[in-house]
DNA sequence: TTGTAAGCGTTATCAT
DNA sequence: ATGATAACGCTTACAA
């Protein structure tokens, strides 16, 4: 078995107090005591069960992060940056993928899960904010939440400007010379959050420019996959009108779109621009490369981060809402101006 | 506060004992108890505290995962599978990313890791097998060693089988007349065993065609990153007889020689073909598709998670060494055949 | 500065 | 089938 706090308490002739000041507090040990107790643990091989730790002191030291799929690239930059912010304030990332179950989304929040080893959740998520709202409430597990605009200011959040950044896209699309800009990744469900505002800021852009929307030109996406933007797009390129750009609601949309349009015999961004959202690695050694609206993981993942961490500490504090920049890095897929 | 087991046995006017059998055990409960305690844990909106029930059975459900960086496809593709395999043995993910850092390794294997907070560790290491050895002793947790080859059998362990993955990589160039066959992965230092391992079939293979090795055309590469593999490949395009394919030893490495490839003016496949290990979901989109050598992912997640459940219920069973299988997907990347 | 002892919220071992 | 109670290993008042 394993070596305990008594046993080296015992191993060293002192009480367990002074054992566990050395191995934690670090407070009022005279340095011949500190040496006396280290030795010991060193010969029993001691190391402080962590377990009995949190029981006593109710923090796990570990935090949850939710997203709907770690293999999505935008979800595992931001896993890569939320482990390294975590690490600053001293925490640790446990993460659950939700796969666009809604009711794993909903165990989840309210704590039904059996094994709730953390301290809080950062938590980025499919479904609307109303159902949010009765979720979180029982369990009051300390709660940021990730990647949308509009929470009623009832939590913290960190989130992107996602119309904005839609209409951002667009704008650049139509600074190019392009016209007849289509659009993939809509969803019909009000649920999800994301692709409403999305789809809001395209519907802006164009109507801002005078451009009316044309529903055969906007396409759902499910699950905003590769082979969901292949698909949308090799539909695009088989319309009688064919659209000289795209907008995608995510870069893994635009890389299934990209090879679509080649596939179809046309070439980006000669006949049709493309440009996405996430501004994964992915796109910048693509051929072309792709024109992205970045999103700044890190700067979300250090904020959330140190939201959440702020809310263990203290509980009560009023929620914040941060938004965090976005950029459009304009890159070959729409390098060429539409000669009018 | 929450309420805790002792407030609901008080509340039902029961022992602490019948509350918890109805909570977990459900053993030699009578339905009309069931049912009553059952109401006063829904009043009192009752959660069981993990922690405490993990310090008295001294399992906490939850696995460590620990990878070099969470980002890299392959590396979140195995994550996404490891969850889920971890969840048909009720067990939940903790992932941590090592990030090359050999300290933090040890750290985490040493068990001087603050918060470890798990039954067992699902390891994929960058360091060598001898380092290891002494490693994990000390603190005897669970441990499964995933990616590499050799352990000589003191480890449980699920690998591919690299010498022959990357000479079946390497064959497939030889196959399609490519003689002129460079490399891009090798590491000089001998305690990182996938590199070694990969080179080694590279030679094989080349020796085997009775094609001498040609240092010049062995390029490193230290973290088998889109950046590592693009200046592997702007170099080896700039030498004065240029190889007629590449075997890249990840399809990172790939994505990013490709690309390299076609900004020095060449074209894949017609004056290099390039071949990848990993076979990512990336390299089905890109232009050309990247052919690849596929590693099971769900296969290795589930021989490895079932690996780990039996040792932690059963440490001392004996070590077993499975192998996954690897299969190489000829794509547009090696599509067409050389003319001698 | 160090020792004593009371919990933290479960589960498991005795009984009954 | 259910009840009392002792652990699980640690932190922290409270004393000394």
């Amino acid at each position: 078995m394993a070596a305990t706090l008594r046993d080296v308490a015992d191993h060293a002739q002192v009480s367990m107090r002074t054992v566990s000041n050395v191995v934690s507090g670090y407070t009022h040990v005279s340095e011949k005591m500190r040496a006396h107790v280290l030795r010991s643990i060193e010969e029993l091989d001691y190391r402080p069960n962590p377990v009995a730790r949190t029981l006593r002191t109710g923090r796990t030291g570990v935090v949850a992060l939710i997203v709907p799929e770690i293999d999505v690239p935008y979800f595992s930059a931001l896993a890569r940056d939320m482990i390294n912010a975590a690490a600053t304030f001293g925490y640790r990332v446990m993460i659950d993928q939700t796969g666009h179950d809604h009711e794993r989304e909903r165990d989840l929040l309210t704590g039904n899960d059996r094994t709730m080893l953390f301290d809080g959740i950062l938590f980025s998520p499919l479904v609307t904010k109303l159902e949010l709202l009765e979720m979180n409430s029982p369990t009051k597990m300390p709660l940021v939440l990730l990647g949308e605009h509009d929470f009623d200011g009832r939590y913290d959040h960190v989130a992107i400007d996602n119309v904005r950044a839609a209409q951002d896209a667009v704008q650049h699309l139509l600074d190019r010379g392009r016209t007849r800009i289509a659009a993939i990744g809509a969803q019909p469900l009000e649920q999800y959050a994301t692709p409403q505002q999305r789809s809001a800021g395209y519907e802006t852009a164009l109507t801002e420019a005078g451009i009316a929307i044309e529903p055969e030109l906007v396409r759902e996406a499910e699950h905003y996959s590769r082979a969901d933007g292949y698909d949308a797009a090799t539909a695009l390129m088989a319309l009688p009108e064919r659209p000289d750009a795209i907008f995608c609601f995510s870069d893994l949309l635009a890389m299934g779109a990209m090879r679509a349009v080649f596939d179809a015999g046309f070439s980006v961004p000669e006949d049709v621009a493309i440009v996405g959202i996430d501004d994964i690695e992915e796109g910048r050694f693509s051929r072309p490369s792709l024109s992205s609206v970045s999103l700044d993981t890190a700067f979300i993942a250090e904020r959330s981060m140190e939201r959440l961490a702020a809310r263990i500490d203290d509980p009560d504090r009023a929620p914040e809402q941060i938004i965090a920049p976005h950029a459009l890095r304009a890159r070959e897929s729409t390098a060429i101006a539409q000669s009018p």
